[in-house]
DNA sequence: CGAACAATTGAATAAGGTCAACGGCTGTGG
DNA sequence: CCACAGCCGTTGACCTTATTCAATTGTTCG
């Protein structure tokens, strides 16, 4: 672990059972968890949680920030595979294969919680529960990427570009700070920079869309709507 | 259920313990299999098995053939979202969502074994292992998810088919039928036929690879890797 | 303040899509 | 048994979309 900066000690205890997530598992779990070793990491935005092919020992929640999960192909090229929000987990290759298959940063900075594979043994008769609980996750994944893979199969930039738009902003009308940058965006939407730039001017200019600093705000939801599913 | 055949019976019990997926839940498993009611359709090539939006009541295993699931969207195109084998289980949205997100139909044809997901819960106590054992396959299909999505997102055409045959002729120098269409090809990789059939066209020029009837044969795997990575 | 990096914009290019015509196979009905 | 319709695949010419290349501006950070 080189560019890891632990948040307080090295293995300073994270409260799992906070997270909503955890919590539709009871009290019972919540207890269960207490036993099981894991630790709380911060990493800053150059940092790498982990690459793809490297070793999986930790299943992890993400406690604050945003994580891109990616693949690189041989080229060189990257896929932003999905973008990781605060409550949710990641990084569950580790119940399966002996390696991640794809790589995990954060977007600007992230914090997160980590529990070893091998420890997950200890929560004993919970652990199904567990294993319920990511198979639950695991299904919504699926779906979402399903949704992407339409998406990126399916869709002109322009419609890709303003559905994810959609997506990011949930709350209508309001500013909603745009963590990604152009190149990042490119990357998850399968497209290039300049074309990201080209849409977003022009959606400006059509007053569809305004940002300011690193916030973004859609004016016209509806229209943004239409754009989307290309009714125009 | 209109255009479904059942394959002796209204409800013919299905052997599903004979299928090396549920046989690693050893024995106890396939006893308490015996109990869960579940029955064997077979479906010809135009039938639906299930639509997106559907109440999702089955889970299915693939017995025999071949079925593509897919998602359209609002402007009825088509994306295959994955092709399934015999022997591989599909359509667990019902364990979490009360619809199925996507459809499915089979490739000419497809025999399926399904159970009723309220059924699920007569396994009782063996039920966390049927949840494991859908939760490991759901992670490996994740896996499959984000390879695809790099391919999708961050590939030429060229290179997309190329990886696909490579991963369709598993084995090397053999004829093996393509049960795909062009036109199914295409809404795979996210393409077009006229694209599909000049690479083929091309490919077969250049001595890569050989069509007969229904059935390919990559000539030269080496080469055909190298396409597919964008080596040339 | 200047160096590195991020975003914008324009012009040229390439990749793939669209449109259209044609060939070939299959299955059906006279 | 043949003729023909219908479907699938092929091929060519053209067009659209998005990429590439390049120059410029804006932004952030030491």
């Amino acid at each position: 672990m080189m560019n890891v900066q632990y948040s307080v000690g090295q293995s300073k205890p994270c409260p799992v059972h906070d997270f909503a997530l955890f919590a539709t598992l009871g009290d019972t779990f919540s207890d269960a968890l207490k036993v099981v070793p894991s630790d709380s990491v911060e990493y800053a935005a150059t940092d790498t949680i982990y690459s793809a092919g490297v070793s999986a020992q930790h299943i992890y929640l993400l406690r604050d920030g945003y994580v891109k999960l990616f693949k690189t192909t041989a080229s060189g090229k990257d896929q932003i595979i999905r973008v990781v929000k605060a409550g949710e987990i990641f990084g569950f290759d580790g119940l399966v294969d002996i390696r991640y298959n794809h790589s995990a940063m954060p977007l600007k900075h992230a914090t997160v919680c980590r529990i070893a594979v091998d420890n997950l043994d200890m929560l004993g008769a919970r652990r199904p529960e567990v294993e319920r609980l990511i198979m639950v996750r695991c299904i919504k994944e699926l779906q979402h990427a399903d949704e992407r893979l339409l998406e990126l199969g399916a869709k002109r930039s322009d419609e890709r570009l303003a559905s994810f738009l959609l997506g990011w902003c949930n709350a209508a009308n309001r500013w909603t700070p745009l963590i990604l940058s152009r190149l990042e965006i490119a990357q998850l939407l399968g497209l290039t920079i300049e074309t990201i730039s080209r849409l977003f001017a022009q959606w400006k200019r059509e007053g569809l869309l305004e940002e300011k600093q690193q916030a973004i705000q859609i004016l016209d939801r509806h229209k943004m709507k239409q754009v989307a599913d290309s009714n125009v």
